[in-house]
Formats: C-alpha cells, sequence, structure tokens
RNA sequence: GGUGCGGUAGUUCAGUCGGUUAGAAUGCCGGCCUGUCACGCCGGAGGUCGCGGGUUCGAGUCCCGUCCGCACCGCCA
C-alpha cells in the first residue's frame, strides 16, 4: 500500500481528470453543509479535499475528522469551481471517494496558522506543532539550504570536512565548560568542547591543509536572543596561510551566500582597525549601515568653566539625523534611557542643531554658537540634528555612545534587515588586562599570534601587542572571528607564561598541542563563523532560536523534554558522584 | 549575581480608585447552510486570576516572598 502518490504542494490543472493518493495533516474543515471542504496540508503545501452530499456516508466520515488529523484522501484531481489564487494548488481540488483516518489528534493548544494564537512559552513546550507552523518549518529550511551552500563553497575550494571528539578535556581559560563524570575513571570528567581549536590545530600538524566542520560547540554561559549553550558553528582551518588568505577565502563565502540567497553582489569587504572601530563606532561590533558616526570634543570643552567636559578624559557624542525638533519629554526619556543601569551613562548634554542653523542646548550657560559649531563639525552635524554628548572615561564614554547610536538607528529604522554591510575588523589586541583575576587574558585565545613586528613589546608592554586576529562583521553582528596561530613552541610557550599559566599547568593542559609543534608545524590560521548567526542574519532577523529546531530557554532549559534533571541514586552512584543539594 | 517587563478561560489579552455574578476575541462543543478558502449565521460549555503569606469589612487589583517566561547588564578566550 502506498500512501501517496503526491505531495500536497503540486497538484496542478495539469493533473485535471488523475486519480491520486495524498496523505498529510487536516489544517481545516470548511463545512458548508451538503459540501464540505477539508485544507490538507504536509511540508509542501496545501490541497483542498472536497466532499459531497452524493456520498453520504463519506461526507458523515469527513463530518468527524479534526484539526491535526493525519489522514489519507483517494480521488479525482478536478477543476475548481472557484479558485484560489493564493494557493499555488488553488486551481485544483480533489474530490475525495476514499477516506483513511491515519491518526487522530488532541485538539492543539494554539492554532498552527502562519499568525498563530500561541505565546512563545506554549510553542516552546508544543515545539513539534510549532515546526509545522510555515515560519518555523521555512526557517528549518533555510538553515539547510545555507549549511548546504557553506559546503558546497568549502568544497570547492579544497576543504575537508573532519569530524572531532565532542568528550575532550576541560581548560580553565574562556567560557565555563560542560562537563561530563567519567564512569570507567572515578573522579575524572571529560568536557564538552567550546571549539574544536586545538584539535583542527593538530588536523594541521598532521598535515590535512584545509579542514572543515560543521559542529556544535557548547559554553556554560548566560544566555541571550542570540546566544545558545549548545549552538554551532563553521569551523576551518588552513595551512601555509596569512591573514590575508585567510580573509580572502572566507569574504568569498559570504559573498557567495549574499549572491545565493539575496541575488547581491557586494565588493570587497571594507577592513578598519579595532582601534579605529571604537574611536568611530563605540564597539568592535560596528554596523556601518548608516552613519551617526562618532565625534570626539575632548578638546574643544576642555578650557571652559563646565566641571562635568573639563574634568573628565573623554567628551563625545553623535548627531542624530532630523531630530533637532524632539520634545522635551522625548529628549528626558532619552536621558533616562541612557541613565539605565545597562548603559550607565551619569547624564547626557543635548544641542539642538536647529534647521535655521541656530542652536539650542541644555549646556547654554556654558557654551555659545561658535562652540557648538566646532561640535557640529566634529559630529558630522548638519541643521535639523540633535546632538547627544556624554562624557567620561575613554573606553567607557566611546562604549556607551556605541549602545546609544545602535539605539537611536533601531528607533529612526536605519537598521534594514534585508541591506548587508559586511567588513573586517582586524588588529585586536593580543591582551587584555583583566581587574578581578589581575593578569592578562588573551583577547581572541591563547593560541593567537602576535603581530610580528609588535613582538619584542610582549616584554615591554603586552598590552601594546596586536595579534593576527581579526572578526567578521555583519550588521552589528560578530558573525565569526579567527587568527593566524602561533605554531612554534618557544612562543607558545612565552604565551601561556604571560598570560599567568605555571610551566606545569601549560604542560597539563596543553602539552600535546606544544609537543605537536615538536614535529614539524606549518604555519596556519582559520576561523570560526557563528552559523546559527549566520542564517538567522541572512533571513534578516536577530533572534536565533527561530533557526534551531530544539532551543534551550532564557535559563538554559529544554522546556520540551524538561531537562536539565535530576539523576537516580544509582547513576550518580555509578558515576562516582555525590551531591550537595 | 543584577535590572526591567510579564503571568487572568485551551490560547492571546482587557479588567478603571480595592467593592455586585471576572469580560472580549479566538479556539472548542451543538445546530443550520452547495463553492468555501481567516467561510457565514444561531446557540452553548469553559476560570485554583502562577504559588505562599500579609494589609483590609472586602484583594485579580495594594505590600512581602517565591516560582516561571521574555529582554538586557555582568559573563560569553
Amino acid at each position: 500500500m502506498k500512501y501517496r502518490t503526491h505531495t500536497c504542494g503540486e497538484l496542478n490543472m495539469h493533473h485535471a481528470g488523475q486519480r491520486v493518493k495524498l496523505s498529510g495533516w487536516v489544517q481545516r474543515i470548511r463545512d458548508l453543509g451538503a459540501v464540505l471542504f477539508v485544507d490538507l496540508r504536509d511540508r509542501y503545501g496545501i490541497t483542498q479535499l472536497a466532499f459531497y452530499e452524493e456520498n453520504k456516508n463519506l461526507l458523515e466520515q469527513a463530518r468527524k475528522l479534526g484539526r491535526e488529523f493525519v489522514i489519507q484522501a483517494e480521488g479525482t484531481v478536478v477543476e475548481r469551481e472557484s479558485k484560489n489564487k493564493k494557493l499555488p494548488t488553488g486551481d485544483i481540488e480533489v474530490k475525495v471517494e476514499k477516506l483513511k483516518v491515519l491518526n487522530t489528534s488532541k485538539i492543539p493548544p494554539f492554532t498552527i496558522e502562519d499568525q498563530t494564537d500561541g505565546g512563545e512559552e506554549i510553542r516552546a513546550v508544543y515545539r513539534y506543532l510549532d515546526i509545522r507552523r510555515n515560519p518555523l518549518k521555512n526557517n528549518l529550511i533555510f538553515r539547510s539550504r545555507v549549511t548546504q551552500a557553506v559546503r558546497n563553497y568549502l568544497a570547492d575550494q579544497g576543504f575537508i570536512d573532519i569530524e572531532t571528539p565532542y568528550l575532550i578535556k576541560s581548560t580553565p581559560e574562556g567560557a565555563r565548560d560542560f562537563v561530563v563524570p567519567s564512569r570507567l575513571h572515578p573522579g575524572q570528567f571529560y568536557a564538552l568542547p567550546q571549539s574544536p581549536q586545538t584539535f583542527k590545530q593538530l588536523l594541521m600538524v598532521a598535515g590535512m591543509d584545509k579542514y572543515m566542520q560543521i559542529v556544535k560547540c557548547f559554553r556554560d554561559e548566560d544566555l541571550r536572543a542570540d546566544r545558545q549553550p549548545e549552538f554551532t558553528q563553521i569551523d576551518c582551518e588552513m595551512s601555509f596561510v596569512e591573514q590575508e588568505d585567510v580573509l580572502r577565502t572566507f569574504e568569498g563565502l559570504l559573498k557567495h551566500l549574499l549572491k545565493e540567497f539575496h541575488d547581491i553582489e557586494t565588493g570587497n569587504f571594507p577592513r578598519m582597525t579595532y582601534e579605529e572601530a571604537l574611536r568611530r563606532y563605540g564597539t568592535d561590533k560596528p554596523d556601518i549601515r548608516f552613519g551617526m558616526e562618532l565625534g570626539e570634543i575632548t578638546d574643544l570643552v576642555k578650557q571652559k568653566d563646565f566641571k562635568v567636559f573639563s574634568a573628565t578624559e573623554y567628551t563625545g557624542g553623535i548627531a542624530v539625523p532630523e531630530a533637532s525638533g524632539y520634545s522635551r519629554k522625548q529628549i528626558d526619556e532619552l536621558v533616562k534611557w541612557v541613565q539605565r543601569p545597562q548603559v550607565g551613562a551619569k547624564g547626557m548634554v543635548w544641542v539642538k542643531y536647529n534647521e535655521d542653523g541656530s542652536f539650542k542646548s541644555s549646556v547654554d550657560k556654558f557654551f555659545d554658537k561658535d562652540d557648538f559649531i566646532l561640535w557640529a563639525e566634529r559630529l558630522h552635524a548638519v541643521p535639523g540634528d540633535l546632538m547627544l554628548i556624554l562624557s567620561g572615561d575613554k573606553e567607557t564614554t566611546q562604549k556607551q555612545l556605541g549602545v546609544l547610536r545602535m539605539e537611536m538607528g533601531e528607533r529612526l529604522n536605519l537598521r534594514k534587515p534585508y541591506e548587508f554591510a559586511p567588513l573586517w575588523i582586524v588588529d585586536f589586541p593580543l591582551l587584555e588586562w583583566d581587574e578581578e583575576t589581575q593578569r592578562y587574558h588573551a583577547m581572541h585565545h591563547p593560541f593567537t599570534s602576535p603581530k610580528p613586528e609588535d613582538i619584542p613589546l610582549l616584554d615591554s608592554a603586552p598590552e601594546k601587542v596586536r595579534a593576527n586576529a581579526y572578526d567578521l562583521v555583519l550588521n552589528g553582528n560578530e558573525i565569526g572571528g579567527g587568527s593566524i596561530r602561533i605554531y612554534d613552541r618557544t612562543l607558545q610557550q612565552k604565551m601561556f607564561k604571560l598570560l599567568g599559566f605555571t610551566d606545569e599547568e601549560a604542560e597539563r593542559q596543553f602539552g600535546f598541542l606544544m609537543k605537536a609543534f615538536e614535529y614539524g608545524a606549518p604555519p596556519h590560521g582559520g576561523i570560526a563563523l557563528g552559523l546559527d548567526r549566520l542564517v538567522a542574519l541572512l533571513a534578516g532577523k536577530e533572534s536565533i532560536r527561530e533557526f534551531i529546531a530544539f532551543p534551550k530557554n532564557n535559563a538554559g532549559r529544554d522546556v520540551m523534554i524538561d531537562a536539565p534533571d535530576y539523576l537516580s541514586e544509582a547513576q550518580l552512584k555509578e558515576l562516582h558522584l555525590k551531591l550537595e543539594v
């Protein structure tokens, strides 16, 4: 017995008169009395089934169907009396002659429609019902198409797909590890990889030359709309390459995807140093689809009586286009907004650059038109703009301005979902001072090579050393990052020392890597792209949860299967674990 | 660890200043209807107001605690 001869998305006038068999879910029933219509749905589409009074038995059977019943219908394709232009199959319907219920369904807790009545919570619990809806279904199909395109591109470039282990060992650097207790080795634990970093480097030592893997990675940190504890990376590594080679290869990948999915041809991606990104955008992942760049006016305000400005390290602002007409209330709201703890500014100075060229500001007592004209130049403000000024220590204030810029970009609808503005951020600092632990941290990871010309600074001024590290940024999101790696044992050892590892710690945690470096490690480098984020952005969305079949919630729980969960006493015992809670 | 918003019918929400029997839409059930496609019309059922405590003559509404969801900060080499 065959379940179907066609899918619910393919029948049209060409099939008129044919006898067909369809299987699928009951989307909706429209009972008009002597005639009854059923919309039958599967992954491919919807086909209307028609039941008539002339076959009273069958009509009564159809009347007993409910939403989401799984049925099989056999009948003849006929041209509709009244057609539906909205459906690809809208010219025809299947006049049913045989009906079989393959499975019944309880009434679903929410409607299986594009515009469902269900909220996020209930849809998460019934994720398999949510995926029946077009939006989610199409997202998963889209994701599949993207991964296919990625594989095709990388395979064409000569990359080999190699799987690396999920059960590895814990390293205290970076994010927290998820750990897995070992039954065979009492008291010992595996860790799930935060990335296959060391393995892909070892594959370079092994001579595989170009490696790729679309791979799950795990980080035990708090979640966000764009952050999951398990996520997928397009992980790559290449031998005998310089930074330029890696950038070109992966610029090519993103170009390929933009062409394939949006028919967009982009030129070469802009490159911006880390320092420049912070100065111009207040972030290392700028959204360059709109202007509103940061302007610094520190030197222009130093000599004045306004203490807030004269006493601080940095004063700067942005010019919000066509916002000089903002009311006092609107501006007050903005001031409150930057004062929220999430932004953390103490206050905000505003200057209206009116259409007629005059100025009105919150600091009229201290500054006059001549000052404001100079400010406007620095902020690229024109009449009609509203200048928003923050002041404080440089790093914090730039970041706050960056956050404010993004918020204003959002509010003014300047962040268009189907516009794509990729760029490379380069020349990251190698190290970052961490106040909490009072030591340097690797900004990227401990295997990142310093710029050769900066190596002498490693001892004298480590914070000034720039790394051969790069991020790929798309529309204000970091979608990938990588580096040219260290491949020399001595340099790698030195790095570990700088990062506060004792020789013993370095040996115990990464001895296997340094040992490998002693057996002819080639120069190599690579990159990892966040697939979930990339797919979401290509689809014009910000939340990655809609592109993962079974995501975790805000608190890292899977509310469908209800995980994590407690273990039985027997399991704990087998794993040699005793709980304190 | 912290901040903000939310939790009321199966679902999404409204519920005024603390005051009579907690409403709407949708879904569900029953009836009618031969061209619907968000079918239409008529009727009906459906509530631990997240949970615990407190204030009060009286709490969905005010207070405290707690749990859950979402967004964000910290965190995420």
